[in-house]
Order: C-alpha cells, then structure tokens, then sequence
DNA sequence: TTATAGCATGAAAGCGCTGTCAATGCCGCG
DNA sequence: CGCGGCATTGACAGCGCTTTCATGCTATAA
C-alpha cells in the first residue's frame, strides 16, 4: 500500500492521474492516454477538453506506469567516466542534441573513472529499461560485459576501439594517436620529448604506450622523461608535473602531455619561468578543447572526434530501435584523430638560447 | 502487448524477472523481493539459493515495476542550465558525494539555459516520480512553478537567492557579488573598470545589475566598458569581447568578467598584445575555477560555495525524505561569496607605462 | 501435552498506465 | 432502407513488482 504522501502544507495530497483527468473530462482513461500520445486520434472536442482538465489539474504522466505498460522508456543510458574533463562535454551535447528531437532522454550516469562504479551505473540504467547504451571505452569488467551482453539491447562503446567488442564499437586507436603526437615532435627534430599524464586510466595509458613506443622505436631513451600520477587531472597539476621532469631533465625540448589541462599548466609553468614556448619548449596537448586555439601561443594538439563519435553512435541506435531492429552492416568504426598544429609547437633550434632561465625558480604565488 | 524483444542472434529473448529467480531457487516471488531487499529477513539457506539463482540468470530488478508498486524511485531531480560550464561541475560532484552512498540515485537533466527546457526537464523528471528536485536558480517559468509546487515533493532552488522562493532556498546574491567584485577594483584606485559578459543568464545579468550599480554609484558613466553577447561563454569569447572594449576605450584599466573563461580569453588577449597584467591591466574573474590559481599571473576570482551549496541542499534534502518529512527551520540561506584575491589585480599605477602597446593588434592566427 | 509467541514464507491485490479488441455512431452507397 | 466501412471511444487484462495480511512452523513456557 503506497504510504499517503503529506503536501507542504501538512494535508495529505495525491498526485492527479489519468482517471482524474478522464473523469474531469468525461471520458475514460484510455482516450486521455490516447489524447496525450496520439492527440490526431480523438476529436478535436475531446482533445480540447482533456487539455483542459491536464492543465487545471497539474497532471504529468507517470513514466513509470507507462513504461512499464509499453515497455517502451525511451531512456537512453549513457555512462561516462566524467563529467568535469572536457571531453566528455561535446560528447554529450552531441547525444542530446540527436535523442531528444526523437523523443529519447538521455540518462548519463558517471562513474568517475571506476570500473566498478561503471559496472554499477549499467545495473542501475538497465534495471531502469533503457532501450540502448552507450559507454565510454572498451575496459568493462566481466559482468558489466555480461549484463549488457545479456540485456538485448543494443549497446556501443565509443572513445577506443578494441578487439573484442561487446556489440557496435566506435572510435579511434588511443594508442596511435599518442603515438603520431610523438612522432610529429621527433619529426620537427625533438629528441628529448617528456610525456606527463595525470589520471592515469585505461585510454591515457594507452596514449603513454603510443609515446614509449614512438621513442623505443626512434631509439630515444625515456628514463626521466616521464611524470605521471593517478590524481585527479587539472591545470596546477600540469604545471606540478612539468616541474618534476625539469628537475630531472633541465634541457627537455618538448612535451607531449595527456590531455589539454595539463598542457595549459605547462604553458602558464613556462611562462612563470620565463621558458619561451616554443622557442625553449614546444608543447602538445590532447583532445584540442576549446582554449587550445585561444591561448598565447595557441595550442598545438590531438583533435579526436568526440562530437562525431557520439553522433554516430546515435545514429545508429536510433536506426536500430526504430528500424526492424536490423544490426547494422558495419560494427566497428574508426574515426581517426588529427593533429591540429598552433603556436606551441616548433622545429628544434640548434642552439637553445637562454637555456639556463629554466633554472630559475619562480614561487607560485 | 509488449512486443517480443530479439536478441543479438535474432532469436526471441525475454529478460528473467522475479518469478523465474523464484521458480530457478525453489520459493515464491514475494521471498525473492524481501531477499533482495532486506536481507536479513530471509533465512541463511534461502538467501543462498536465491543469489545463485539470480547470478545463474543475470536478473536485474525492474526499476519501473518496483518504483511503481512501492512508489519510491530513490531517484532525485537535478536540472542544470550547462555542463559545459565548470560550475556545476563541482556542483554535480557534491550531489553525488551525499546521494550515491545513501541508495539515491541522482539524475541529471541540462536545460541549456531556456526556461523552456528547463520547464520540460522538470515535467520528465517528476513523471519519472523523482522524490525531491534540485533546480539552478530561481527564474523559473510560471508553469514550472506550478508543477513544482504541485508535486508535493520537496524542492530546492539554488545558486541564487529570490523573494519568492518555491520551497527551499540556497544561494547568494548574484548581485552583490557583482557589486563587491567593481567595488573591489574601484578601492584600487580604477576608474575605467569595464565588464564583458556572454550568454547572459538570469543570473549574468544580475552581477552585471551590480557592477553598474557599483560604477553608479561611484559616480562613474559605463558607457562604452561594457561588451555583451548572448552566445555562448568560451576563452575564445572573452578574448573577443576585450577587444571591443579595446577599441572603444583603449585606457581600460581594469575589467570584470562575467566568469572565468571570459576572464581566461582577457588574459591570453592580453598576452598577445603586451599588455601587461596587472600592470597596466587588472582582471577579475568570477567562479574561482581551478585553473584561476595556476594561471600566469593567478586569477583574481570571485569565488562560489558552489560545492557547498549543493551540499547543502543535498543534506536538506535526505533530511526531509527520510525523516519524517518534517520541514527544515530555516528554507532560505544566503552562503556567501568571497573574492579571492590574486595576481591578476594591482593597485592603479600613478603614470601608466607602456599604454601605447595595446594599440599594437596581433592578429588571433 | 497444550498454549503462545515469533519467525519465515506465501497468496492476493493493486501501483498507473497501455495494448488489444469490441462496441458505438455516423456516413455514403446500392 | 439496410449494409459496409470508417472514425471514435471504451472495457479489460496485465506489465513486474511490493504491500498487506494470512499461514505454517519452531521454540519456549505453562
């Protein structure tokens, strides 16, 4: 038995139903569900009486009662590991802006980079009857990979991709993406290329194996080149880690960092020690967010497709629910990477200046 | 009649419910609901039958049907006018640090800043029975309100505080931020202080309400120091709103942004061009993003409790559902704001140096 | 042994909606 | 005048779960 829930005025209230409203109207239920799914299947008369009774009433349909009738939801179930990285901004504003002029809301759950908050976050969506879902990265736990392989539903995997995907599986090779920013920074004659990276989960890893793989084979050794903590990525963390290589290294020539916050803590580390960039320092973020073209000098970075990935991704769901539920023809997608050159990056000079201003240690703040 | 899901392999599928855990452990439904439920109300040998039961199949509990028969969904309504914005991303964090680990779930819809929006992301989320909302600010559409005061579930408005509030009320004044922030930077010593604002919200408007207060009442005309633009807020925006003060007042001595990102745009801007900051330049921020600390010279920012607030609101809120349902004493609460002071802001310098540079233009490549 | 809790379990009803199918009324046409 | 066909509306069952209440069982006391 439902408990009465009380009002804020301490009355006990209910909320209005489709009874309430049928009989305000006078008609029965059934019409009112109609008139409110499918309003060209009631006369105009009724329909105008019903929205009446709907306004003067409050009434909001009980989801929960009808998608359990229909068992339709139109939810569609979204985990990402963040909310706060940049990325995942563009992402999810391409999966509203495809879903909800359909009819679908977009249920995002994060999972704060934890396999088993993911794993959590898919129980939840799909006890919630999602119709489709969509996770970021290829590095479910077993069970997750065994709910949703279990849930009939179709599901992809966006951001990486891998070989052995759980259903549809878009995306771009992290691991060569990291690699070609290493290797254009050899290319403009670098050899002592850092690489820093901060939250270090399965998608950045694979970009720092892109590097260690890009140096091994041009025969550079990385001792000391690299810093890299589990923390939380943000800006100071950038600069605190760019510090630590230069203690280590004084004379590194560039730096491929993980993502673009850590690149703009370099960028304002280097202008706090009077490191000219790019003429001491040429510098290389990830994921070409907004700022990189707006900074002094304007960032040179990894652009991935981030939008694309998740428009796709909801193009193809939304031909699949909608459709016959025909599987498309094509399950895995690359969509590449590109890197977007700026100011921040330059060929090697062959005599540094001012090498030595890099030892200068200005406190921050 | 709910159509017949397919599976993968095109063959008919149909999720494990209730009663095939019940049947597969050899008890009724009802024992297999009080199992998962409340544990400890079903005997030791039971229980075991029934996990493996529920492992064998990978039953997950339907959500809809449990919501609708118990009439608690544990689900909680957050509308936020922006992801993009760093805001509400700590905003968001806080929400989910005191939900999640009491058996709430917390879900979010984005209202893009439109009243409209926001107005069918309340009408979703209490259709879906969510058992108390959270909602940014306190410009709500009349029909909002009503659906919120209808509801009978209790309700915070945050970020801002209003006369008239719905329920509950946490904030500050958006107002007085902005007069405090132009005081401040008039108790230097400015004059020529301008202000540059994008995709002007509700509450932009009202800091910008302040900074002209602020300037009127200094006896200071604004005319040609404020630049606004309904667009979007980015760094590259704050970069572009700077240089149309620029070029209508090329002394500007100091200049409040509407946030953070515009305030970030004003500095690269100012790198570009050789304006020195805050030599000849002060700037102000509002937010207190991170990266305001770590940038060159630090951000002055005007800093919101916007962890707190959600907090805040998130405590009142368990209170209110799993109490009694008892209302707090106190249902509007001001949280302050603080200006944090950084490099970015000087005292007026006596004989600006160097004012002729920033008539030099480098172009934004 | 019988009465009395007290615990573990089950049966039945119903949460608010929608799918299905039947019923009704109205029209035009033969 | 009667019939088929269309448009509109309603009755009924049931989605999968939880709540309530009833029941059987064991342990303890009389």
């Amino acid at each position: 038995m439902p408990r009465r829930k009380l009002g804020r005025n301490g009355k006990p209230r209910r909320r209005a139903r489709l009874s309430d409203v049928a009989s305000r109207a006078g008609v029965s239920a059934v019409t009112v569900s109609r008139a409110l799914r499918k309003p060209e299947m009631v006369s105009e008369d009724v329909r105008r009486r019903i929205d009446a009774a709907v306004r003067e009433l409050g009434y909001v349909r009980n989801y929960l009662a009808s998608a359990l009738a229909s068992s339709r939801t139109h939810l569609i179930g979204v985990v990402v590991p963040s909310l706060t990285n940049g990325v995942f901004v563009d992402y999810l504003r391409a999966l509203h802006d495809a879903f909800l002029p359909q009819g679908f809301q977009v249920l995002v759950l994060n999972s704060r980079y934890s396999p088993e908050e993911e794993e959590r976050a898919i129980a939840t969506l799909l006890g919630h009857h999602a119709e489709a879902m969509i996770v970021a990265g290829i590095d479910q736990t077993e069970r997750s990979r065994r709910l949703l392989e279990g849930s009939g539903i179709p599901v992809v995997q966006t951001m990486e991709l891998g070989d052995r995907p759980i259903d549809i599986n878009i995306g771009l090779s992290q691991h060569d993406a990291g690699f070609a920013a290493t290797r254009f920074l050899l290319d403009l004659g670098h050899r002592k290329i850092a690489h820093i990276a901060a939250r270090i989960d399965f998608r950045a890893r694979r970009r720092m194996e892109g590097y260690l793989h890009a140096m091994a084979a041009a025969g550079i050794g990385t001792e000391n080149l690299v810093a890299a903590t589990v923390q939380q990525s943000t800006v100071r963390r950038g600069a605190q880690l760019f510090s630590e290589v230069l203690e280590k290294v004084p004379d590194v020539e560039a730096i491929f960092c993980c993502n673009d916050d850590l690149a703009l803590g370099v960028l304002f580390e280097c202008q706090r020690r009077g490191i000219r960039v790019p003429g001491d320092l040429s510098i290389v973020g990830f994921n070409d967010l907004e700022y990189c073209a707006s900074a002094y000098p304007a960032l040179t970075s990894v652009a991935t497709p981030r939008y694309d990935m998740a428009h796709r991704a909801a193009e193809i769901l939304l031909e699949i629910i909608r459709g016959s539920g025909a599987r498309p023809k094509q399950t895995r997608i690359d969509l590449g990477f590109e890197i977007v050159v700026r100011g921040s990056t330059a060929p090697r000079r062959p005599e540094p200046l001012a090498r030595a201003a890099r030892a200068k240690r200005v406190a921050v703040e």
